[in-house]
DNA sequence: GCACTTCCTGACCGTATGGTCAAATTCAGA
DNA sequence: TCTGAATTTGACCATACGGTCAGGAAGTGC
Protein backbone atom coordinates (compact mmCIF):
# COMPACT_ATOMS: atom_id res chain seq x y z
CA UNK A 1 0.00 0.00 0.00
CA UNK A 2 0.94 3.63 -0.11
CA UNK A 3 3.52 4.74 2.11
CA UNK A 4 1.42 7.10 4.76
CA UNK A 5 3.21 10.78 5.27
CA UNK A 6 4.18 9.23 8.55
CA UNK A 7 5.54 6.37 7.74
CA UNK A 8 8.82 5.50 7.30
CA UNK A 9 9.65 3.22 3.67
CA UNK A 10 11.06 -0.38 4.49
CA UNK A 11 14.02 -1.45 2.16
CA UNK A 12 11.63 -3.41 -0.04
CA UNK A 13 9.70 -0.60 -0.31
CA UNK A 14 12.04 1.80 -1.80
CA UNK A 15 13.44 -1.13 -3.88
CA UNK A 16 10.57 -1.83 -5.60
CA UNK A 17 9.36 1.95 -6.05
CA UNK A 18 12.67 2.70 -7.87
CA UNK A 19 12.06 -0.77 -10.06
CA UNK A 20 8.51 0.72 -10.80
CA UNK A 21 9.97 4.14 -11.44
CA UNK A 22 12.68 2.76 -13.69
CA UNK A 23 10.68 1.04 -15.74
CA UNK A 24 7.84 3.64 -16.08
CA UNK A 25 10.80 5.86 -17.23
CA UNK A 26 11.47 3.89 -20.06
CA UNK A 27 7.81 3.42 -21.03
CA UNK A 28 6.27 6.43 -21.09
CA UNK A 29 9.41 8.41 -22.61
CA UNK A 30 9.07 5.30 -25.55
CA UNK A 31 5.48 5.67 -25.94
CA UNK A 32 4.42 8.99 -24.15
CA UNK A 33 1.55 8.66 -21.51
CA UNK A 34 -1.09 7.93 -23.22
CA UNK A 35 0.68 5.37 -25.22
CA UNK A 36 2.04 3.87 -21.86
CA UNK A 37 0.33 0.84 -20.07
CA UNK A 38 0.60 -0.73 -16.93
CA UNK A 39 1.12 -4.01 -18.04
CA UNK A 40 3.85 -2.89 -20.19
CA UNK A 41 5.15 -1.15 -17.12
CA UNK A 42 4.19 -4.34 -14.89
CA UNK A 43 6.54 -6.28 -17.66
CA UNK A 44 9.02 -4.00 -17.39
CA UNK A 45 9.82 -3.96 -13.40
CA UNK A 46 9.01 -7.68 -12.66
CA UNK A 47 6.03 -6.76 -10.38
CA UNK A 48 2.67 -7.68 -11.08
CA UNK A 49 0.19 -4.73 -12.33
CA UNK A 50 -2.02 -4.98 -8.67
CA UNK A 51 1.36 -5.03 -6.91
CA UNK A 52 2.60 -1.89 -8.74
CA UNK A 53 -0.91 0.20 -7.66
CA UNK A 54 0.00 -0.86 -4.06
CA UNK A 55 3.15 1.71 -4.44
CA UNK A 56 0.96 4.26 -6.38
CA UNK A 57 -2.51 5.29 -6.62
CA UNK A 58 -2.18 5.00 -10.37
CA UNK A 59 -0.69 5.80 -13.60
CA UNK A 60 -1.41 9.33 -13.60
CA UNK A 61 0.67 9.27 -9.82
CA UNK A 62 3.55 7.53 -11.19
CA UNK A 63 3.63 9.97 -14.08
CA UNK A 64 3.50 12.72 -12.08
CA UNK A 65 6.02 11.28 -9.42
CA UNK A 66 8.42 10.61 -12.79
CA UNK A 67 8.21 14.64 -13.24
CA UNK A 68 8.42 16.13 -10.26
CA UNK A 69 11.92 13.97 -9.56
CA UNK A 70 12.78 15.39 -12.87
CA UNK A 71 12.42 18.58 -12.47
CA UNK A 72 14.42 18.61 -9.44
CA UNK A 73 18.11 17.64 -10.86
CA UNK A 74 16.78 18.78 -14.65
CA UNK A 75 17.70 22.05 -13.86
CA UNK A 76 20.67 21.52 -11.70
CA UNK A 77 23.41 22.34 -14.92
CA UNK A 78 21.36 25.92 -14.74
CA UNK A 79 21.52 26.12 -11.13
CA UNK A 80 25.23 25.64 -11.16
CA UNK A 81 25.95 28.61 -13.84
CA UNK A 82 28.18 30.92 -11.21
CA UNK A 83 27.56 34.70 -10.84
CA UNK A 84 31.16 35.40 -9.95
CA UNK A 85 32.67 33.32 -12.53
CA UNK A 86 33.81 34.14 -16.44
CA UNK A 87 30.72 34.75 -18.18
CA UNK A 88 31.93 33.02 -21.46
CA UNK A 89 33.33 30.10 -19.39
CA UNK A 90 30.11 30.07 -17.22
CA UNK A 91 27.88 29.83 -20.36
CA UNK A 92 30.11 27.34 -22.17
CA UNK A 93 30.25 25.22 -19.21
CA UNK A 94 26.65 25.50 -19.04
CA UNK A 95 26.24 24.18 -22.37
CA UNK A 96 28.45 21.10 -21.84
CA UNK A 97 27.05 19.98 -18.96
CA UNK A 98 23.16 20.03 -21.04
CA UNK A 99 24.72 17.98 -23.74
CA UNK A 100 26.22 15.73 -21.03
CA UNK A 101 22.48 15.45 -19.94
CA UNK A 102 21.01 14.58 -22.96
CA UNK A 103 23.72 12.07 -23.52
CA UNK A 104 23.54 10.69 -20.18
CA UNK A 105 19.70 11.04 -19.62
CA UNK A 106 18.15 10.94 -23.01
CA UNK A 107 14.80 9.23 -21.20
CA UNK A 108 14.37 11.76 -18.85
CA UNK A 109 14.92 14.47 -21.73
CA UNK A 110 12.08 12.54 -24.10
CA UNK A 111 9.68 12.38 -20.83
CA UNK A 112 10.08 16.06 -20.48
CA UNK A 113 9.62 16.80 -23.98
CA UNK A 114 6.63 14.81 -24.65
CA UNK A 115 4.96 16.71 -21.54
CA UNK A 116 5.74 19.97 -23.05
CA UNK A 117 4.85 18.82 -26.34
CA UNK A 118 1.27 18.29 -25.25
CA UNK A 119 1.00 21.50 -23.72
CA UNK A 120 2.67 20.35 -20.22
CA UNK A 121 -0.94 19.61 -18.87
CA UNK A 122 0.51 17.75 -16.11
CA UNK A 123 2.92 20.31 -15.58
CA UNK A 124 2.05 23.19 -15.87
CA UNK A 125 1.80 24.98 -12.54
CA UNK A 126 5.45 23.32 -12.10
CA UNK A 127 6.53 25.23 -14.91
CA UNK A 128 5.80 28.78 -13.69
CA UNK A 129 6.84 28.31 -9.71
CA UNK A 130 9.89 25.82 -10.43
CA UNK A 131 11.24 27.10 -13.60
CA UNK A 132 10.03 30.60 -14.04
CA UNK A 133 11.81 31.69 -11.36
CA UNK A 134 15.13 30.48 -11.72
CA UNK A 135 14.97 31.25 -15.62
CA UNK A 136 14.50 34.61 -14.49
CA UNK A 137 17.04 35.00 -11.93
CA UNK A 138 19.57 33.39 -14.68
CA UNK A 139 18.39 35.84 -17.66
CA UNK A 140 19.16 38.79 -15.28
CA UNK A 141 22.30 37.48 -14.41
CA UNK A 142 23.17 37.30 -18.25
CA UNK A 143 21.92 41.04 -18.69
CA UNK A 144 24.20 41.95 -15.92
CA UNK A 145 27.05 40.39 -17.69
CA UNK A 146 26.12 42.12 -21.08
CA UNK A 147 24.88 46.11 -19.41
CA UNK A 148 29.03 45.45 -17.82
CA UNK A 149 30.50 44.56 -21.80
CA UNK A 150 31.39 41.28 -20.62
CA UNK A 151 29.29 39.31 -23.37
CA UNK A 152 28.15 40.03 -26.98
CA UNK A 153 24.75 41.47 -26.44
CA UNK A 154 21.78 39.14 -27.21
CA UNK A 155 18.44 38.44 -25.64
CA UNK A 156 19.01 36.49 -22.78
CA UNK A 157 15.79 34.54 -23.28
CA UNK A 158 16.81 33.40 -26.72
CA UNK A 159 20.20 32.72 -25.87
CA UNK A 160 18.99 29.83 -22.92
CA UNK A 161 16.22 28.92 -25.82
CA UNK A 162 18.81 27.92 -28.00
CA UNK A 163 21.38 26.42 -25.75
CA UNK A 164 18.29 24.07 -24.29
CA UNK A 165 17.53 23.38 -28.22
CA UNK A 166 20.48 22.72 -29.90
CA UNK A 167 21.41 20.25 -26.49
CA UNK A 168 18.11 18.51 -26.04
CA UNK A 169 17.94 17.98 -29.92
CA UNK A 170 20.37 15.00 -29.67
CA UNK A 171 18.26 13.55 -27.57
CA UNK A 172 14.77 14.44 -28.49
CA UNK A 173 15.27 13.90 -31.99
CA UNK A 174 17.64 11.07 -31.52
CA UNK A 175 15.77 8.59 -34.14
CA UNK A 176 16.48 11.43 -36.85
CA UNK A 177 19.60 12.39 -35.81
CA UNK A 178 20.94 8.34 -36.01
CA UNK A 179 19.40 7.96 -39.67
CA UNK A 180 21.08 11.18 -41.10
CA UNK A 181 24.59 10.48 -38.98
CA UNK A 182 24.76 6.70 -40.26
CA UNK A 183 28.57 5.65 -39.53
CA UNK A 184 29.24 8.12 -37.64
CA UNK A 185 30.41 6.59 -34.09
CA UNK A 186 31.20 9.78 -32.71
CA UNK A 187 28.07 12.23 -33.04
CA UNK A 188 27.89 13.82 -29.58
CA UNK A 189 31.80 14.84 -29.68
CA UNK A 190 31.14 16.30 -32.79
CA UNK A 191 28.30 18.04 -31.52
CA UNK A 192 30.26 19.36 -28.59
CA UNK A 193 32.78 20.69 -30.69
CA UNK A 194 30.00 22.06 -32.92
CA UNK A 195 28.06 23.85 -30.16
CA UNK A 196 31.53 25.57 -28.45
CA UNK A 197 32.39 27.08 -31.42
CA UNK A 198 28.83 28.45 -32.30
CA UNK A 199 28.21 29.53 -28.45
CA UNK A 200 31.86 31.10 -28.32
CA UNK A 201 31.97 33.14 -31.78
CA UNK A 202 27.69 34.54 -30.49
CA UNK A 203 28.79 35.47 -27.14
CA UNK A 204 32.60 36.77 -27.18
CA UNK A 205 32.23 40.54 -27.12
CA UNK B 1 -15.73 4.32 -49.19
CA UNK B 2 -12.19 4.65 -50.10
CA UNK B 3 -11.51 5.98 -53.45
CA UNK B 4 -10.12 3.23 -55.21
CA UNK B 5 -7.35 3.61 -57.49
CA UNK B 6 -9.21 4.42 -60.90
CA UNK B 7 -11.74 6.47 -59.32
CA UNK B 8 -11.72 10.47 -59.10
CA UNK B 9 -13.07 11.91 -55.63
CA UNK B 10 -15.95 13.96 -55.71
CA UNK B 11 -16.35 17.37 -54.81
CA UNK B 12 -17.97 16.33 -51.76
CA UNK B 13 -14.90 13.27 -50.69
CA UNK B 14 -12.55 15.99 -51.26
CA UNK B 15 -13.81 18.36 -48.89
CA UNK B 16 -14.57 15.50 -46.18
CA UNK B 17 -11.30 14.57 -46.44
CA UNK B 18 -9.63 17.62 -46.01
CA UNK B 19 -12.13 18.19 -42.72
CA UNK B 20 -11.15 14.49 -41.43
CA UNK B 21 -7.47 15.62 -42.09
CA UNK B 22 -7.57 18.93 -40.31
CA UNK B 23 -9.50 17.84 -37.46
CA UNK B 24 -6.90 14.67 -37.39
CA UNK B 25 -4.01 16.76 -37.12
CA UNK B 26 -5.38 18.85 -34.43
CA UNK B 27 -5.98 15.99 -31.82
CA UNK B 28 -2.60 13.91 -33.30
CA UNK B 29 -0.49 16.86 -32.24
CA UNK B 30 -2.29 17.47 -29.76
CA UNK B 31 -2.41 14.30 -28.14
CA UNK B 32 -0.05 12.42 -29.95
CA UNK B 33 -0.85 8.92 -32.35
CA UNK B 34 -1.69 7.04 -28.95
CA UNK B 35 -3.47 9.64 -27.37
CA UNK B 36 -5.46 10.45 -30.21
CA UNK B 37 -9.30 9.22 -30.70
CA UNK B 38 -11.21 8.49 -33.76
CA UNK B 39 -14.19 10.09 -31.76
CA UNK B 40 -12.52 13.24 -30.99
CA UNK B 41 -11.23 13.15 -34.78
CA UNK B 42 -15.11 12.29 -35.37
CA UNK B 43 -16.30 15.50 -33.14
CA UNK B 44 -13.92 17.79 -34.07
CA UNK B 45 -14.53 17.15 -37.94
CA UNK B 46 -18.26 16.93 -37.67
CA UNK B 47 -18.56 13.59 -39.19
CA UNK B 48 -19.67 10.14 -37.77
CA UNK B 49 -17.10 7.90 -37.09
CA UNK B 50 -18.28 5.59 -39.62
CA UNK B 51 -18.37 7.90 -41.80
CA UNK B 52 -14.73 8.70 -41.03
CA UNK B 53 -13.90 5.06 -41.88
CA UNK B 54 -15.65 5.51 -45.16
CA UNK B 55 -12.89 7.96 -45.95
CA UNK B 56 -9.88 5.59 -44.61
CA UNK B 57 -8.70 2.40 -43.86
CA UNK B 58 -8.99 3.03 -39.82
CA UNK B 59 -7.16 5.40 -37.46
CA UNK B 60 -3.22 4.26 -38.76
CA UNK B 61 -4.29 5.47 -42.40
CA UNK B 62 -5.20 8.77 -41.84
CA UNK B 63 -1.69 9.09 -39.50
CA UNK B 64 0.39 7.93 -42.40
CA UNK B 65 -1.37 9.94 -44.63
CA UNK B 66 -1.04 12.90 -42.56
CA UNK B 67 3.03 12.35 -42.29
CA UNK B 68 3.35 11.85 -45.89
CA UNK B 69 1.56 14.94 -46.66
CA UNK B 70 3.62 16.59 -44.45
CA UNK B 71 7.06 15.18 -45.56
CA UNK B 72 5.79 16.23 -49.01
CA UNK B 73 6.08 20.34 -47.77
CA UNK B 74 7.88 20.40 -44.94
CA UNK B 75 11.54 20.42 -46.90
CA UNK B 76 10.86 23.15 -48.91
CA UNK B 77 12.45 25.25 -47.04
CA UNK B 78 16.10 23.20 -47.52
CA UNK B 79 15.62 22.62 -51.11
CA UNK B 80 15.16 26.13 -52.03
CA UNK B 81 18.48 26.77 -50.85
CA UNK B 82 20.36 27.97 -53.66
CA UNK B 83 23.85 26.51 -55.24
CA UNK B 84 24.68 29.55 -57.15
CA UNK B 85 23.52 32.26 -54.09
CA UNK B 86 25.67 34.03 -51.42
CA UNK B 87 26.19 31.40 -49.07
CA UNK B 88 25.70 33.20 -45.94
CA UNK B 89 22.41 34.89 -47.59
CA UNK B 90 21.61 31.58 -48.83
CA UNK B 91 21.33 29.86 -44.90
CA UNK B 92 20.35 33.00 -42.92
CA UNK B 93 17.18 32.85 -45.56
CA UNK B 94 16.57 29.09 -44.93
CA UNK B 95 16.90 30.00 -40.86
CA UNK B 96 14.17 32.76 -41.59
CA UNK B 97 11.50 30.52 -43.73
CA UNK B 98 12.49 27.74 -41.03
CA UNK B 99 11.00 29.81 -38.25
CA UNK B 100 8.13 31.27 -40.41
CA UNK B 101 7.08 27.68 -40.66
CA UNK B 102 7.35 27.06 -37.09
CA UNK B 103 4.94 29.96 -36.46
CA UNK B 104 2.47 29.24 -39.40
CA UNK B 105 2.07 25.53 -39.06
CA UNK B 106 2.65 24.26 -35.31
CA UNK B 107 0.78 21.92 -35.25
CA UNK B 108 2.44 20.17 -38.32
CA UNK B 109 6.12 20.59 -36.52
CA UNK B 110 4.69 19.09 -33.17
CA UNK B 111 3.07 16.24 -35.18
CA UNK B 112 6.47 15.27 -36.59
CA UNK B 113 8.23 16.09 -33.65
CA UNK B 114 6.40 13.53 -31.23
CA UNK B 115 6.63 10.45 -34.33
CA UNK B 116 10.30 10.80 -34.11
CA UNK B 117 9.91 11.06 -29.97
CA UNK B 118 8.67 8.12 -30.31
CA UNK B 119 11.11 6.44 -32.64
CA UNK B 120 9.82 7.37 -36.17
CA UNK B 121 7.87 3.90 -35.62
CA UNK B 122 5.86 5.22 -39.06
CA UNK B 123 8.53 7.19 -40.59
CA UNK B 124 11.75 5.22 -40.27
CA UNK B 125 11.45 4.19 -44.02
CA UNK B 126 10.87 7.74 -45.01
CA UNK B 127 13.50 9.72 -43.47
CA UNK B 128 15.99 7.47 -45.34
CA UNK B 129 14.79 7.54 -48.75
CA UNK B 130 13.03 11.36 -48.41
CA UNK B 131 14.92 13.44 -46.17
CA UNK B 132 18.65 11.23 -45.90
CA UNK B 133 19.40 12.21 -49.80
CA UNK B 134 18.23 16.16 -49.35
CA UNK B 135 20.61 15.97 -46.50
CA UNK B 136 23.57 14.74 -47.74
CA UNK B 137 23.34 17.09 -50.82
CA UNK B 138 22.99 20.27 -48.08
CA UNK B 139 25.75 19.10 -46.74
CA UNK B 140 27.76 18.51 -48.98
CA UNK B 141 26.86 22.08 -50.75
CA UNK B 142 27.66 23.80 -47.29
CA UNK B 143 31.22 22.13 -46.96
CA UNK B 144 31.94 23.11 -50.96
CA UNK B 145 31.17 26.66 -49.61
CA UNK B 146 33.20 26.16 -46.43
CA UNK B 147 36.02 24.86 -48.79
CA UNK B 148 35.77 27.70 -51.19
CA UNK B 149 36.53 29.80 -48.33
CA UNK B 150 32.92 31.60 -48.20
CA UNK B 151 31.61 30.59 -44.97
CA UNK B 152 33.33 29.45 -41.61
CA UNK B 153 34.17 25.93 -41.10
CA UNK B 154 31.64 24.09 -39.24
CA UNK B 155 30.45 20.88 -39.46
CA UNK B 156 27.63 21.02 -42.09
CA UNK B 157 25.58 18.43 -40.16
CA UNK B 158 25.49 19.49 -37.10
CA UNK B 159 24.84 23.50 -38.22
CA UNK B 160 21.68 21.78 -40.14
CA UNK B 161 20.98 19.95 -36.45
CA UNK B 162 21.30 23.69 -34.92
CA UNK B 163 18.61 25.93 -37.75
CA UNK B 164 16.25 22.63 -37.27
CA UNK B 165 16.44 22.72 -32.99
CA UNK B 166 16.15 26.52 -32.37
CA UNK B 167 13.73 26.85 -34.90
CA UNK B 168 11.35 24.21 -34.37
CA UNK B 169 11.42 24.76 -30.79
CA UNK B 170 9.36 27.68 -30.77
CA UNK B 171 6.61 25.48 -31.92
CA UNK B 172 7.51 22.25 -30.25
CA UNK B 173 7.88 23.74 -26.50
CA UNK B 174 5.54 26.57 -27.08
CA UNK B 175 3.79 25.63 -23.78
CA UNK B 176 7.10 26.45 -21.68
CA UNK B 177 7.90 29.42 -24.12
CA UNK B 178 4.68 31.06 -23.52
CA UNK B 179 5.61 30.57 -19.74
CA UNK B 180 9.01 31.58 -19.85
CA UNK B 181 8.06 34.61 -21.89
CA UNK B 182 4.82 36.18 -20.13
CA UNK B 183 3.97 39.25 -21.54
CA UNK B 184 6.28 39.32 -24.43
CA UNK B 185 3.48 40.11 -27.51
CA UNK B 186 6.86 39.49 -29.94
CA UNK B 187 8.21 36.06 -29.04
CA UNK B 188 8.69 35.57 -33.02
CA UNK B 189 10.34 38.44 -33.73
CA UNK B 190 13.08 38.34 -30.80
CA UNK B 191 13.97 35.26 -32.01
CA UNK B 192 14.12 36.00 -35.41
CA UNK B 193 16.78 38.49 -34.60
CA UNK B 194 18.17 37.04 -32.11
CA UNK B 195 18.56 33.62 -34.71
CA UNK B 196 20.10 36.17 -37.62
CA UNK B 197 22.60 37.39 -34.95
CA UNK B 198 23.34 33.84 -33.74
CA UNK B 199 24.66 32.15 -37.60
CA UNK B 200 25.61 35.29 -38.83
CA UNK B 201 28.64 35.40 -36.38
CA UNK B 202 28.99 31.55 -36.45
CA UNK B 203 28.88 31.61 -40.09
CA UNK B 204 30.82 34.82 -41.44
CA UNK B 205 34.43 33.71 -42.46
C1' DG C 1 -41.84 11.61 -59.93
C1' DC C 2 -38.62 7.63 -60.19
C1' DA C 3 -34.57 4.90 -59.96
C1' DC C 4 -29.94 4.67 -58.74
C1' DT C 5 -25.78 5.98 -56.66
C1' DT C 6 -23.41 8.29 -53.11
C1' DC C 7 -23.19 9.60 -48.57
C1' DC C 8 -24.18 9.10 -43.70
C1' DT C 9 -25.42 7.15 -38.99
C1' DG C 10 -27.34 4.56 -34.75
C1' DA C 11 -26.44 0.52 -32.68
C1' DC C 12 -23.39 -2.90 -31.83
C1' DC C 13 -18.93 -5.96 -31.08
C1' DG C 14 -14.31 -7.59 -29.48
C1' DT C 15 -10.41 -6.15 -27.30
C1' DA C 16 -7.33 -3.50 -24.39
C1' DT C 17 -6.68 -0.99 -20.37
C1' DG C 18 -6.89 1.13 -15.71
C1' DG C 19 -8.19 -0.39 -11.59
C1' DT C 20 -10.22 -3.64 -7.56
C1' DC C 21 -10.44 -7.51 -4.25
C1' DA C 22 -10.14 -11.53 -1.68
C1' DA C 23 -6.97 -14.89 -0.98
C1' DA C 24 -2.27 -16.66 -0.88
C1' DT C 25 2.59 -16.13 0.10
C1' DT C 26 6.54 -14.25 2.29
C1' DC C 27 8.82 -11.88 5.93
C1' DA C 28 10.17 -10.29 10.76
C1' DG C 29 10.34 -10.85 15.34
C1' DA C 30 9.64 -13.83 19.67
C1' DT D 1 8.71 -22.91 15.18
C1' DC D 2 4.87 -19.92 15.58
C1' DT D 3 2.21 -15.55 14.67
C1' DG D 4 0.79 -11.41 12.86
C1' DA D 5 1.93 -7.98 9.55
C1' DA D 6 3.66 -6.89 5.08
C1' DT D 7 3.82 -8.18 0.45
C1' DT D 8 2.16 -10.33 -3.78
C1' DT D 9 -1.05 -12.14 -7.16
C1' DG D 10 -4.82 -14.56 -10.08
C1' DA D 11 -9.17 -13.48 -11.33
C1' DC D 12 -12.29 -10.17 -12.19
C1' DC D 13 -14.83 -5.60 -13.42
C1' DA D 14 -16.17 -1.25 -15.91
C1' DT D 15 -14.95 1.68 -19.33
C1' DA D 16 -13.04 3.35 -23.61
C1' DC D 17 -11.56 2.57 -28.01
C1' DG D 18 -11.06 0.96 -32.94
C1' DG D 19 -13.80 -0.94 -36.02
C1' DT D 20 -18.25 -3.21 -38.35
C1' DC D 21 -22.91 -3.53 -40.30
C1' DA D 22 -27.45 -2.96 -41.87
C1' DG D 23 -30.25 0.41 -43.11
C1' DG D 24 -31.65 5.29 -43.84
C1' DA D 25 -30.98 10.08 -45.97
C1' DA D 26 -29.45 12.92 -49.62
C1' DG D 27 -27.99 13.82 -54.08
C1' DT D 28 -28.16 13.05 -59.22
C1' DG D 29 -29.67 11.96 -63.81
C1' DC D 30 -33.92 10.77 -66.43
Amino acid sequence: MAPGPAKKPSRIQQRNRRRILDAALDVFSGHGYRGATLDQISEESGLSKPNILDYFDGKKDIHVTLLNQLMATWLDPLREMNPDGDPLDELLAYVHRKLEMSRAYPRESRLFANEILQGAPRMGPHLLSGLKPLFDEKTALIQRWIDAGRLAPVDPRHLIFSIWATTQHYADFDAQVRVLMTGDKAILQGADAYLDTMFRKLLTP
